[in-house]
Parts: structure tokens; sequence; C-alpha cells
DNA sequence: CAAGAATATTAGAAAACACTAATATACTAA
DNA sequence: TTAGTATATTAGTGTTTTCTAATATTCTTG
């Protein structure tokens, strides 16, 4: 049992960031949708916009997700393979397809 | 983008028993070398009895985990379907074999 | 320009986490 | 039975997380 404390605290950090219930479903909607924005997140999960920033600001921040701003709007977009990969293996029920 | 509460709260939870390196350590260690007792874990990865105990605890209540007591030393393994998915996922390097 | 819309940022409080130090429990062996 | 070994539990402390409420920033439009 090696412990690589740089490898580990950085899969670690990338599970951290996804760990929660709002944000997993924040990127695996965007998977699942391509991208979208911040109020259309806020509606669907019924979460303060306060709360969606700041979730979208810790994805941001992980790497995970990239924002685009078109005029007023900011389009979110998941942009980690690490990422996706995990999630797509997450929500992946046996005997069933992901998206 | 649904938010299925439940679903997500499930899942998150998985993902933060995992989600501290040590814990994480411990995880994909044991499914390296199948199972091992504390003592072990505590040498190898230079860290508190305690400590260990601790995470060793929290991973068990999250169902990752069990634990075989054997006279004074108790042996862990991994029983968690989802979880060895998971950190197979997590480590598999491209182009790499996992185990 | 003024008002409104979309989003970000900040401050602060409550809860959860992670560690250490100390102690408890349970078994083994002299 | 006493000492030692392996592990768990508890209490306490400092850190991190997550939320709300308030405010700030940026754009758009009348």
């Amino acid at each position: 049992m090696e412990y690589d404390i740089k490898l580990y605290s950085r899969k670690s950090e990338l599970l951290k960031a996804l760990a929660h219930p709002i944000r997993l479903c924040i990127v695996r909607g965007l998977l699942k949708q391509g991208s979208c924005n911040v109020t259309y997140m806020e509606e669907c999960l019924n979460v303060s916009q306060s709360a969606i920033s700041q979730h979208l600001t810790k994805l941001k921040t992980a790497g995970i997700l990239r924002s685009i701003r078109t005029g007023n709007t900011n389009m979110y977009e998941v942009v980690d393979a690490e990422a996706i990969r995990l999630i797509v293996c997450l929500f992946q029920e046996e005997g069933k397809e992901f998206l």
C-alpha cells in the first residue's frame, strides 16, 4: 500500500468537487444537455442563485467546468475528461446506457 | 436537469466517503492486495492509529468496507461493487491496466 | 441615462470534518 | 493474572463547507 500523497490528493480533490448532490446534478445535467446557464439551473434545482453560483465557481476552480459569457448570460459546460469518465461510471446502472 | 434528491444524495455520499487522500489510498490498496489489517496500514501510510481507525469506520459506515476480526486483529476488505467500479475508473490511465 | 436582468462576490453563522491525545476494549501469551 | 498487542472510541480543537442575506458588477433595453 504505497501512499503517493500527490496522486491521492489530486484524485480526491476531484472526488470532493463532485461530492455534493447539487454539484453532481449540475455536472450530470450539463453532460446530458451540453450546456446551460445559471438561471435555468436555479429554476430546475430550486436552489438560491447565490448557492448555485458558488457551486459553479467551485466546479470551475476544480477545472471541471468552464463558462462562456454571451452578453448577459453565462453558459457553463463540462470540460474535464476525467470527471466525465467518473460521472458516466457512477451513473451507469448494470445493463443500461448512460446517455 | 432533473433533481432527484435521493439519487444524487446517495451517489454523492459515496463520493464523499472516498474523497480523502488517506481513504482513497486505503480503498485502492485493499483492492490491490485483497485485505489487510490496521497496523499494516498505519505503518504504510504513516498516519496515527486513531486517524486510520476513524477513516476505516467512516468507510465501513458508508458500506464500502467490512471488517473481519480474527483474534486480536481486524482485517478489512472492500465489499461495495459501486465503489470498486469507481476506483477502477478513477485510476485507469489511458492505455494502462489498473491491477 | 435609468431600470431591470443575469450573475458574482462577500460576510457571517451553523454544521461537518479531521486530527491529536487520552482512554477503553478485547484478545494473547508469559 | 499480568503485561502487552491490536484496535476502537471519545473529547476537544482548529479547519472547511455550505448556506443565507446583502451587495456588487455587467450587460441590455426603454
